[in-house]
DNA sequence: TCTGGGGTCCTAGGACCC
DNA sequence: TCTGGGGTCCTAGGACCC
């Protein structure tokens, strides 16, 4: 294992509701969950404000509406996420050509292969640069972890969060990882902590002096020896770069059970075209179809079949789905369907014999979203999604507050105004329009392009131009109006990196307006005013079409099955 | 209002081959 | 002719992660 603590994980905090707030003043400060808003959905993320609740990743929806009804509850939107991750990735391969993602929001960086760090003074320079250029280039916070290994500095992370920095220093790891319980390592989830609980062990420690050949036996041989090796602050995994996709998947949940055999069929059929347009997307073919299948009492199974070559033709992965359908009984109905494609290749043996024999190889298009006008369905309430961005002609930019009996009511703000009203429209308007997200951080007018408007970091943006990275994914360009995202301008503060080499895991202590409070921390505070305009939250019917609410508060509107956003929180932090 | 969607890795049994 | 021992592939399921 290597002396110095060179090896960085990145982690953003609270990613999709940070992001979100981000976009939608009117939310920052407030609760927001980020997930499925149909009946089976389940949470991506909770803003640190909705944590105070209860709220977390993966609860059931539901549960999460009982906990924090006055949160604002928006459906993801990955295509934004993935623009922000490409700026904050390529930040990350300006220190390195040794990058790990490992999701849109977290990643290994090896410092030493980049020749950025050396030693744990030039790692944690590095680390506090990184931060304070992924605030000027995306207006969000993302938590550092260094140390000498990926397992330690993944730790690292989490105990920064939010908003710091973490150094390991080499010599300490044992002593730090000790009194931990061993759900902190990677690998041990519920079943594995549960079966060491069993037998007797908690902590780090006490898997360490549990022995190698014990743990083999409690949890099998391949997690046995990890589990040892993690225990002594063993590990030597490498930072890998470029790790090809194994499989490619698609699934749905359907909001009430399927029980039409032939319904079921159809719907294998349209999951296996959408597996294809994926695998096809990314260049692939694969050999081995999946069939999952999830049943009403939640019991999964899958099939699957090995095709003698490897094939992206959605004729033959829509029979193989089908084969392996009729193979399964789904008397009691199915809750989710899934399709996926493995033994991947990026050639097409089967192709060739297509192309040879003339075979014409079609995928019917996707949803029509880009049909002209006349083409397309008319509006209605499900086609205007929470959270998702509109233009309208007379009020310029904003964002779906919710939508319900034959309404739409829209929030008008930008990520640079201050938080915006609320206006109620039709859900067929003419005037109003879908839009794509606007960039979180402003350039300045005049200045250099890409230059962000909360100004430089400290030292500068890294050599390779982080400052320079132009927002990727985004139309428009430079846009007028100056300042950063409200929270995010001024000069960007270290403060959290402060408790760097053996920091309190969550220290409340650390000074810096971004702890100012408990509940919101590491949330960047609203703009001094902001919480005027949040009212008393009262229950307000959606107004009559075109409508201006009389208060800049959010309407409510009943809940209807297209997801609508609650009334938006008045009782949280 | 009980449980998403996209992945990875491991285990274990049987087939098959040498 | 009473019975081995690997290795690899395929299939199914499960734990885990974000």
């Amino acid at each position: 294992m290597r002396t110095a603590p060179t090896i960085l994980h990145l982690d953003m905090d609270a990613f999709y509701a940070s992001a979100e707030q981000a976009s939608k003043p009117s939310l920052r400060g407030k609760a927001v969950v980020v997930g499925g808003l149909g009946p089976r959905g389940v949470v991506a993320t909770a803003s640190y404000e909705a944590r105070v609740f209860g709220v977390h990743s993966a609860m059931p929806m539901g549960q999460a509406r009982r906990l924090a009804p006055n949160a604002a509850y928006l459906v993801p939107r990955f295509g934004f996420y993935r623009s922000i991750s490409e700026q904050v990735m390529a930040l990350l391969r300006a220190l390195s050509p040794l990058v790990e993602p490992l999701s849109l929001d977290e990643a290994f960086v090896d410092l030493e292969a980049g020749e950025r760090a050396w030693d744990a003074e030039s790692a944690r320079r590095v680390g506090v640069r990184l931060r304070a250029d992924i605030r000027a280039v995306t207006g969000l916070t993302g938590s550092v972890g260094l140390a000498a290994s990926k397992m330690l500095a993944k730790i690292a992370s989490e105990q920064a969060k939010p908003d710091g920095l973490v150094l390991i220093q080499p010599g300490s790891e044992r002593a730090l990882l000790g009194p931990l319980s061993v759900r902190t390592l990677p690998g041990v989830g519920p079943a594995t902590g549960d079966h060491l609980r069993r037998a007797g062990i908690h902590t780090v420690e006490e898997l360490a002096e549990a022995g190698e050949d014990e743990l083999v036996r409690l949890v099998g041989k391949a997690h046995g020896h990890a589990l040892y090796a993690m225990a002594l602050a063993h590990d030597e995994r490498p930072v890998v770069a470029e790790r090809g996709a194994k499989s490619v998947s698609v699934e749905d949940t359907y909001d009430v059970d399927i029980h039409d055999r032939l319904r079921v069929g159809l719907e294998v059929q349209r999951l296996a075209d959408r597996c294809v347009r994926r695998l096809r997307g990314a260049g692939l073919s694969g050999r081995t179809i999946v069939l999952k299948v999830r049943r009403y009492d939640f019991s999964t199974l899958t099939r699957s079949e090995t095709l003698r070559g490897p094939t992206d033709d959605p004729a033959v992965v829509r029979e193989a789905a089908a084969r392996l359908l009729d193979a399964v009984d789904t008397t009691g109905g199915v809750r989710l369907l899934g399709v996926g494609v493995s033994g991947l290749a990026d050639y097409t043996q089967e192709d060739l014999f297509a192309q040879a024999a003339g075979a014409p190889v079609e995928l019917p298009a996707e949803e029509p979203a880009d049909a002209p006008a006349e083409v397309r369905p008319a509006p209605t309430e499900r086609h205007w999604r929470s959270g998702n961005d509109v233009r309208h002609e007379r009020y310029g930019h904003g964002w779906v507050q919710g939508s319900g009996l034959g309404r739409v009511t829209v929030r008008f703000e930008t990520p640079d105004s201050a938080p915006g009203r609320v206006r109620t429209f039709r859900v067929d308007d003419p005037g109003l329009e879908p839009a794509d997200p606007l960039p979180l951080v402003t350039r300045r007018p005049g200045g250099p392009v890409g230059s962000p408007g909360a100004g430089p970091s400290p030292t500068g943006p890294a050599d390779a131009g982080p400052a320079g990275t132009a927002p990727t994914g985004w139309p428009g360009g430079p846009r007028s109006g100056d300042g950063g995202v409200a929270g995010a301008a001024g000069p960007v503060r270290e403060h959290a990196d402060a408790d760097v080499s053996g920091a309190v895991p969550g220290d409340p202590g650390a000074p810096g307006e971004y702890r100012a409070s408990a509940g919101a921390a590491g949330a960047r505070r609203a703009p001094a005013g902001a919480d005027g305009a949040v009212g008393s939250g009262s229950a307000r019917g959606a107004g009559a079409p075109g409508q201006e609410s009389s208060e800049p508060e959010p309407a409510s509107l009943p809940k209807s099955r297209s997801g609508t956003c609650g009334p938006m929180d008045t009782s949280s932090p």
